[in-house]
DNA sequence: GTCTATAGCGAGATAGAC
DNA sequence: GTCTATCTCGCTATAGAC
């Protein structure tokens, strides 16, 4: 299982690269974040980011990989565990296996996974990443999801499963970025970094959502 | 010589200064854009941008707050609309108050008003903007339409309501932002600027999604 | 209002010593 | 693997001619 791990003061240089960029990107987004500021941030040399991992592009890149396939295998393993208790798969389950793991990385003391999930939110909502590393990454497993769906609510039109995916995605990307708008917007009663709440809330939301436009269940 | 050069359909050229702005920005954010790209693309001076609206990041508030105004007194229209017809107003018709303006927007022959739509999406989810910008210039309305759904909904707590409205907001700023993510994801079946139907699907979605949530309609 | 020219700075990348 | 040093480029911002 890809549990966040705890790492140790130091790590690897590579390491302290990463968690570094991953920081950085996730807060200020590719282009804001010069190579020099992550040197400074990982507490490593300049030339070393390009000895490791060769352009910016290639970090970032490298950066987005890393957490994307353990992100993929804790979902589709959450998956595969519902499969075994119940198939076809009941709708609140399929969102909760997807929903979940984004959820307890964010609990998680590894604090680069909270970084991630904003990372996540940056680049799917971004018309120059999202296309691309979105779909290079993760349409594989989502495909899985839609099928699970598909097989939830079997009177649905396939384009309409599509529709209410992409209503989750932003759902979720803009609850899990954590950017604290939700605080200033309630005035201090939500908190941004609360995601037990967020999540107890949003299951239900998009269930409901899912139950709607895709016609009744099974 | 310093003589304004003749154009055809240009405006103003402070007006094709934020047009351009507005376009670049929304795709390629804050950051990426260049005040060179800005000029070359509105096929003005560079020194122009500078004469017009002062450093960088005054172009980008003047340009965010252009149709952020218009956006808001659309909505508070649509509200004041329904409220006419029946108060407390129907969920579905302040959900549709919400997000009609935008829909209207994308489906306008104005291009501008496609990519303010990203631009949007892009400061929502930012943790350097969101925040900030979005509480500046959309609190204010927003705390009306807050209003109406807890008079809509009024077995919700508050919180709840300001949970569902952070998702519906996420989930329009995904769509609204025209990624063409979903295009890919759906191997063509649904197009991300196919906004009747992205809106014909996200209302339901939504609807539900406060229902269940917050409670039983009045 | 418009444009030329440039100051002043910091970026990404890399060659080469150790 | 690590670091020093530097090359080359393009950026924001503005002063001043027209």
């Amino acid at each position: 299982m890809g549990r966040p791990r705890s790492r140790d003061g130091g790590g690897n240089r590579d390491t302290l690269i990463l968690d570094a960029a991953e920081r950085l990107f996730a807060y200020h987004g590719y282009d804001a974040v010069t190579l020099r500021a992550v040197a400074r941030e990982a507490d490593v040399d300049l030339a070393l980011i390009g000895y490791y991992f060769g352009a910016k592009q290639k970090l970032f890149d490298t950066v987005f990989q890393r957490r994307a396939r353990i992100l993929n295998e804790d979902r589709l393993a959450a998956l595969a565990s519902a499969r075994a208790e119940c198939d076809p798969i009941p709708l609140e389950r399929i969102i909760e296996a997807y929903l979940r793991p984004l959820e307890m990385a964010q609990e998680s003391e590894d604090q680069g996974w909270r970084n991630y999930c904003a990372l996540l939110a940056y680049v799917n909502t971004s018309p120059v990443w999202g296309p691309v590393l979105m779909s290079r990454h993760f349409d594989g497993p989502m495909e899985a999801f839609v099928e699970a769906l598909a097989a939830a609510l079997p009177r649905a039109e396939r384009a309409d499963l599509y529709w209410c995916y992409h209503f989750m995605s932003g759902a979720m990307s803009l609850t899990f970025a954590n950017t604290g708008r939700i605080n200033v917007m309630s005035g201090g009663l939500c908190r941004s970094d609360d995601f037990q709440t967020a999540y107890d809330r949003m299951i239900p939301f998009v269930v409901a959502g899912f139950e709607r436009v895709c016609g009744p269940l099974k």
